[in-house]
RNA sequence: GCGCCUGUAGCUCAGCUGGAUAGAGCAACGGACUUCUAAUCCGUAGGCCAGGGGUUCGAAUCCCUUCAGGCGCGCCA
């Protein structure tokens, strides 16, 4: 609606521009909005105040030539105003609101689809967390975010690849195999200091337990650089499956796993560092290299590869992403806890470096999840092995609940997270508030099946026609409005505008059912208003596919 | 010290990338089930948009600055 607007907006500057009633064709881009009060129209624009400089006149004269240029073919405009320092106000026939009822059922599943991406290839990288320990209700936030955004870029034409990172190399590694090969020992029965650096928690003795009963007597006759190695590379395993079994029970399933390692096995940080070098963007002083990220807006260069010899993770970093270009995605997102920030300019050299865009990388940074328990928080601390999982998580409150009250912020606002809330099944808790209209509405039609021997629901002009009383038409506007909100949060990719937007459609048609009665002996209107709920059981069932929560048949 | 993020009702948060009189939920108070699911609805009350400057027809939104909180500033990942 807001669109067909636009053009006509459009088309009425451009003919009074041709007849010389608007002397300037510059025009600024048409923008229509909607008035927070009913009394300012339906949709709203500004366009005659922007081109009051341009146009060097009054805006209330530009808006009153817009209005006199205006052509409604369709006849949509019941009617228009001037209003205050220059704003044009419109007010959409009833007629016009009933064929968009028709298109929403019409278009189906793939109503509020915009195809901005035109296929173009994209990645997003997310969760990617080290395989050191399973993960926790921060990567569960983390992985809602990034599998919503997949989601909703694939929903709006791009051809979406979701990604996960694994660190399967460097450091950590071996601290984790140490860590596994030292509890192996104590089992044997040898008395030992288990370090504080090393990773505390009850699953590396579970790990422990396991491989010495594959391979213990085998592993205590090795050296013990092997054995450690060994070690390592049963326990990344080992956790990297149970993350992968937690991902999938959470909903979320990825089209690649990436290996660090296999970077440095085909040889690719190698290559990448010395084709820098070679350019000069890799120089070395103090018997490391450096990578020029100052020529790129860093504060400082980076290490790559250090004095002992061993390259960073930095470094395979650069190799990765510049492989990611290398396989055609266009634009490339990575997903990271907010706590990593410091890492973006570095990260966004190393491509500016390697020749791609500063616009074909974007990270979505997101922020802590405080977790608690009736307003008590609940300590959570990695080193100590003290951590709710999201396992547990997932467990506790269900998947539903969990992944809606992820995306019920900004990514970039920190979450408060309570797990008695997240249970309640009350107005507390938006996710059921949502998903009761779903089964509420599957409910209605069920009835009217049964009781008022509806088949099925054909839709038609003449009984659409009969849906006149204010809530109808505000409930069919406002699902006239999801495809915005869905093109927005593509843009911004921001799942939480959908949250936000099917609770505030859940609120209308919430108020909606208590003032009014959608079965009824009138059996046009019943089939007017079964069209208007199955309408909206439809953007329901969209929204929430978007973000990977389901939609109930009963509740 | 430097960088990034946040600051909006008592609490938790939206605010459509500059629009008209600032929006929800919770908590508080008062109402609505013989009804298509009360996991619901209706009403009342609640504000110096952290403070201060600027930019313009117009600012919660953009710029500068101060304050408060979070996170980060390794030849760790």
């Amino acid at each position: 609606m807001k669109d067909i607007l636009k053009e006509m907006i459009l088309a009425a500057a451009k003919a009074a521009n041709q007849c010389g009633a608007l002397p300037n064709a510059d025009f600024p881009d048409v923008t229509v909005e909607l008035p927070k009060t009913q009394a300012h129209g339906d949709y709203s624009t500004n366009l005659a105040m922007q081109m009051a400089a341009s146009q060097k006149m009054p805006p209330r004269k530009i808006a009153d030539i817009l209005l006199s240029h205006l052509a409604d073919e369709n006849r949509i405009i019941a009617k228009t105003e001037i209003a205050g320092p220059g704003f044009i106000n419109f007010f959409i026939q009833p007629s016009a609101w009933h064929s968009l009822l028709i298109n929403i059922l019409e278009t189906d599943t793939r109503f509020g689809g915009t195809n901005i991406g035109k296929g173009r290839k994209l990645q997003v990288e997310f969760v990617s967390a080290n395989p050191t320990g399973p993960l926790h209700v921060g990567h569960g936030r983390g992985a809602a975010v990034g599998d919503s955004v997949a989601n909703i870029l694939s929903f709006c034409g791009y051809d979406v690849q979701r990604e996960y990172y694994v660190n399967d190399s460097g450091r950590q590694i071996r601290t984790l195999g140490l860590s596994v090969y030292l509890r192996l020992r104590q089992l044997m029965g040898q008395t030992i200091d288990f370090p504080e650096d090393c990773y505390q928690g009850e699953y590396i003795r579970d790990l422990a337990r396991e491989i010495q009963k594959k391979e213990g007597a085998a592993l205590e006759k090795k050296p013990e650089a092997e054995a450690v190695e060994n070690c390592a590379r049963f326990a990344a395993d080992s956790i990297l499956k149970g993350i992968d079994k937690d991902l999938i029970d959470f909903g979320v399933t990825f089209d690649r796993w990436y290996s660090e390692q296999s970077l440095y096995d085909s040889g690719q940080v190698d290559a990448v560092l010395q084709e820098m070098e070679s350019k000069g963007s890799v120089y070395t002083k103090d018997g490391a290299k450096w990578f020029r990220t100052t020529a790129f807006g860093d504060e400082k260069d980076r290490v790559v590869v250090r004095e002992n010899g061993l390259k960073t993770y930095f470094a395979s970093d650069i190799a990765y992403h510049q492989e990611k270009y290398q396989r055609g995605f266009e634009r490339v997102i990575d997903v990271w806890g907010a706590d990593h920030h410091g890492y973006i300019k570095r990260v966004t050299a190393a491509i500016e470096a390697c020749g791609r865009r500063r616009d074909q990388f974007h990270v979505i940074l997101v922020h802590l999840v405080n977790l608690s328990r009736e307003g008590v928080p609940v300590a959570m601390s990695t080193r100590s092995g003290e951590f709710v999982t999201l396992q547990d998580v997932v467990k506790e409150v269900g998947r539903d609940a969990a992944r809606f009250i992820f995306l019920t912020r900004h990514y970039e606002s920190p979450l408060d997270f309570d797990l008695e809330l997240a249970k309640k099944k009350t107005n507390d808790n938006p996710v059921y508030y949502v998903q009761y209209v779903h089964a509420r509405i599957t409910s209605i039609i069920r009835k009217g099946r049964a009781e008022n021997g509806i088949e099925q629901i054909d839709w038609d002009q003449k009984s659409v026609a009969r849906l006149e009383t204010p809530e109808e038409i505000d409930l069919i506007k406002l699902l006239g409005n999801y495809p915005e909100v869905v093109r927005l949060s593509a843009e911004l990719m921001e799942p939480h505008r959908i949250t936000y937007y099917l609770m505030e459609l859940a609120a209308a048609f919430h108020g909606y059912y208590n003032r009014h009665k959608v079965l009824s002996d009138d059996a046009e209107l019943t089939k007017g208003r079964l069209c208007l709920i199955l309408a909206v059981r439809q953007v329901i069932r969209n929204g929430l596919k978007l973000l990977g929560v389901s939609a109930p048949e009963k509740m």
